[in-house]
DNA sequence: TTCATAACTTTCCGTTATGGAAAGTTAAAT
DNA sequence: ATTTAACTTTCCATAACGGAAAGTTATGAA
């Protein structure tokens, strides 16, 4: 078996962060948070390691105080996320 | 965000676990292991959590040495397994 | 009735992951 | 210089996770 699922990917909430992404461009900080329900740190930690893994492209918006960021998939995180998915897949005989 | 993924479930050896139980009814012990490439020990604590959980149900069959045990989903397996794939479905935007 | 064996289980022990709170950074506006 | 907003890192404690090795247990054989 192991339909190759991504460890950066499938812990939960890396899960969800890329799958907010895969569905939405771009997203910042604060929605992100909320959507997940995790304080600023662990947002932060777990976006840290998506980036780490160059999964993530950050853009970063001059606004009032420091720039603003928006996080998206990288082509490296589209990619890696849609073989997660191939796996989850395959593994769970979902139907595509 | 957060459609429910079953914690008991996600961790990736037990999710393997489920997915081969689910499609497969019944499996003994040494198949299950070999499928996961994982040593007894692993299998067997993946098992009992599992079990904990209420989520299996062992058949035990006499066999030469020790009964051989034989397992397979509980309802309230299979019904959390088809849970944790909807929430799957929902985050992942996966067409069912 | 004491092995031997098969099939698991538990313990031991070390590494990694998580999580929140709180302290730290940073860039721009006042 | 200060303040504020938006993150980041550190601190600290708990909970996985993994393999190796030791421990159980239920026969069947000697």
């Amino acid at each position: 078996m192991s339909a190759e699922l991504d460890p950066v990917i499938h812990p939960v909430h890396r899960l969800q962060i890329c799958a907010l992404l895969a569905n939405a461009d771009e997203m910042e900080f604060a929605l992100l948070r909320d959507e997940l329900g995790v304080s600023d740190s662990v947002l932060s930690k777990q976006l840290k390691y998506l980036d780490d893994a160059g999964y993530l492209t950050i853009r970063k918006v001059p606004s009032t105080g420091r720039p603003r960021s928006w996080y998206s998939l990288s082509k490296d995180g589209q990619c890696a996320f849609q073989k997660h998915l191939d796996a989850l897949r395959i593994i769970a005989a979902l139907a595509t």
